[in-house]
DNA sequence: GTGAAAGCGCTAACAG
DNA sequence: CTGTTAGCGCTTTCAC
């Protein structure tokens, strides 16, 4: 394997000049270039990323942590991430937690070994941790998809809370009194979903109504897991039964429909759904479901320029947070 | 950031004893050792990847490409890839081509500048291009999901004529004759589809039927490409009109569905519809799919140790053909 | 056991 | 314009 100095005695020249030239900086005189060139030819030489990384102390490399890459709309996600970085010269590596903790401390080790420039992170197991890491690093962490309370972390935020009042109140408006919930982590979390959790809550008091716990699936995110809720349901006899249910993914909403539907009940007449994402495949759904959009595109952005804008001086603009609405998508099943 | 030789100078000892410590090599006195880790918890010291690479001639970085991680059956792929991978001690870098040649390039420069140990592809744009690098670092690629006519090439093959094949005739089994075609590329593909292709053309000439040209949909493999192929389809007056469907992923057969229930036929009385995959979602589709389901963990082993025996001298045994085969898995859609 | 020193391949500063 | 040199942080002889 070629390497620079190599070129420059093949070429006759200096490394410096050779270097020079790698790097379309001026100052390097005609005939030297067709010879430094034709030794690069010759040698197939290609210049060694990494002894550049460790002179410039920089990789180019950013990570991209999430739970699991086969949720679809953690997959979005990364497609938009992954998209925008690589234009602007970024290598993206991606790690799964599988809900693991110890899988992201790894994960966040890599900051401090230098192996990444920075991380998004579109999931967190341990909270603290990452605070931790956060104050140290603070430029090099930016979290999407997720939120913690604390200011110094920089993290893209949407009103969660608000969207799922509009889910809720939509419901509402069609009539439906037992709303079920079926929330993404833990009830209550402590992060994500915390607000839409709240939101629960806050709806059921203002409407003077009161939750019914069994009517609360603290589950998690899966089609397998909205199956399950969806069996427990059609098992439950009339009065039991809710008449709504507002979910915190497709994926769960569609488990729920297809275990609902294979239990004779109809959708949405015998128990509307609603979810949340809108993944490609919510239209596609045996009933098109209603759903709350995410703005996977801006958000993604506005995650990447928040990255950005920490590990450069430069100054990259985030995107405006007006272009970060969840919108409810009203569709047949509910 | 503090570097090995501060901490050797704040122990009152040599780099190359902290070296060997932090290798956990022998010959390194108690004493010396409390006071090298003293040190390293004094100054917070986390040693530099980079550095090590540079020295070791070797990143532990995987790449792996795909067209694009939102296509479900990739993200399982990836999934099953990463998490043996990681578990190795390896870690993945994904870069999505988008059906763009030139991201393929890119990708494929980074095991020239020594960035990647490897890599994975599960995408192939440019078989020549794959060829020719191949043959420069044979032990660095490996093709999983593309099969490129190339014993030198690493890859991982599956008998997708035969599955093909399979499909078709439990199709003519359930009566069908006229029996409609969905490739995932170019038809014919000379790649990833090839064998799928051909299987349908000699399914035709064994039954001693004729392939009808406008049976035949050399779409793209996505939701929305099924949708069109589906519309139509309902378009056709019943003569014209296939009596079945084979198609490359699910995802395309989902769109299908769709599209041709939208429009008042049923399936699979109107329309039987077979998928390729078995992607998690298609048992949950509006008529649970019949499809072809990959063994995906398998595969992704089997790519994993074909190329880390490549990377160690210490060869790992390579997971058995037998473990990958395709299965027909037969439900409502036909 | 352990310190000193020589690089891994590249860039940047400094003389010319 | 361009050659030389000093590191970036780490591992690995090689003596002592």
């Amino acid at each position: 394997m070629a390497t620079i100095s190599e070129i420059a005695k093949a070429a006759g020249v200096g490394v410096g000049t050779v270097s020079r030239y790698l790097n379309n900086e001026p100052h390097v005189s005609e005939p030297k270039q067709k010879k430094i060139q034709a030794a690069i030819d010759e040698l197939h030489y290609t210049p060694s990323a990494i002894a550049t990384q460790l002179r410039s102390q920089t990789t180019k490399n950013i990570g991209f942590l999430v739970s699991r890459i086969t949720n679809p709309f953690l997959a979005a996600l990364f497609d938009a991430v992954e998209t925008n970085l690589k234009a602007r010269g970024y290598q993206v590596l991606v790690s799964q937690t599988h809900d693991d903790p110890t899988a992201e401390k790894r994960f966040l080790d890599q900051i401090k070994t230098h192996q990444l420039d920075g991380v998004i992170m579109a999931s967190v197991e341990d909270a603290d941790l990452v605070r931790q890491i956060a104050a140290e690093y603070p430029n090099s962490i930016v979290l999407l998809n997720e939120e913690i309370e604390d200011a110094a972390i920089k993290q893209v935020t949407l009103d969660h809370y608000q969207a799922t009042l509009n889910g809720l109140n939509y419901l509402y408006q069609q009539g439906h009194r037992r709303i079920a919930y079926a929330t993404g982590g833990d009830f209550p979390s402590l992060r994500h979903g915390q607000s839409r959790t709240q939101a629960y809550q806050d709806f059921y008091t203002a409407h003077q109504l009161t939750i019914d716990p069994n009517l609360i699936y603290p589950k998690r995110h899966g089609l397998k897991d909205g199956q399950m809720i969806g069996e427990t349901i059609a098992q439950l006899n009339r009065a039991q039964r809710p008449e709504a249910i507002f979910t915190n993914s497709d994926e769960v909403a569609m488990g729920v429909i297809a275990a609902v539907q294979a239990a004779g009940l109809r959708v949405p007449e015998d128990l509307a759904v609603v979810g949340y994402d809108d993944q490609p495949m919510a239209q596609f759904a045996p009933v098109p479901l209603t759903t709350i959009k995410q703005p996977v595109r801006a958000m993604a952005e506005q995650a990447v320029a928040l990255l950005l804008q920490g590990l450069n001086a430069k100054a990259e603009p985030v995107a405006s947070k007006r272009d970060l609405q969840l919108t409810l998508v009203i569709r047949k099943s509910a």
